[in-house]
DNA sequence: TGCGTAATGTAATGTTATAACGTAGCAATC
DNA sequence: GATTGCTACGTTATAACATTACATTACGCA
């Protein structure tokens, strides 16, 4: 079917997968323009919705870039960590902790459908490098 | 002190206040304008950024949006619950789940500073105006 | 009063994201 | 095999969000 658009995502994806920290989807676009000069803001924007939408991509929406999926599957229950020293980002499931978001949220009639976890802060070896001097 | 900075930041969260929904820092912006024409942007973000700093503002990370805080005290453990129907949001306190979100991502050595939490969804009011023909 | 410093104003620019609209490819029906 | 309609895709422009850089002002204090 259509060949052309799945092609953008399979080198997004790719180009995501090289990096671990995080790019943006302007970081992205450039990657792309190295073989495809032209291409426009939307394409990108385009295959990164349609790779969030197959849980393959999460979006980091405290820095507006772009992560590809580590963990297996698709999880809709990842809390993300994010470093800001070294920019690294940590995938952790948390199905307790999003089962119980909901729950708390489900007490007012707020129906959840899909939810936002991020952690700034500090990851353990940018941490240890801060003690010793 | 520093009254000229104040003033604004009283206007701005006066301005938050008075909405329920969110609004973006341009949002704001435009209201201010009203009164100063001449007012830059930044004026806008430094306001908002002392504003949450203090705790009487939060950022919706996934809205690029800002909204006064109702509940208290600076609460630092805020679940923020989006409607995406009619944009209104609700604020939940919920230190137990942040403690288990810290505990989690402590076990690789990742020490949280902030977080954000943010769950996108339904509100018990459009929920039920779907249900009714 | 004059100096140093921190807060504020101002202009320009950088970055992120989407709207609007036209086109290409493909499948179904006749 | 033309016509029609659907959906994905390309292209351009622009909207929306945010920050940098530097000038200016206010204020405490010697």
């Amino acid at each position: 079917m259509n060949t052309r658009g799945q092609q953008v995502q399979r080198d997004v994806l790719a180009i995501l997968r090289r990096e671990r920290a995080p790019l943006s989807a302007y970081k992205v676009l450039a990657e792309m323009r190295r073989a495809t000069p032209k291409m426009a803001p939307t394409t990108i924007y385009r295959a990164l919705a349609a790779l969030i939408k197959a849980g393959r991509v999460h979006k980091l929406e405290s820095l507006n870039a772009f992560i590809a999926c580590r963990s297996g599957k698709q999880d809709h229950s990842a809390v993300l960590s994010i470093c800001d020293e070294c920019g690294q980002v940590e995938e952790t499931a948390a199905p307790e902790v999003v089962e119980a978001l909901s729950t708390l949220a489900g007490r007012s009639g707020f129906r959840p459908v899909r939810h936002v976890i991020e952690l700034r802060g500090q990851c353990a070896s940018c941490e240890n490098e801060e003690v010793s001097p």
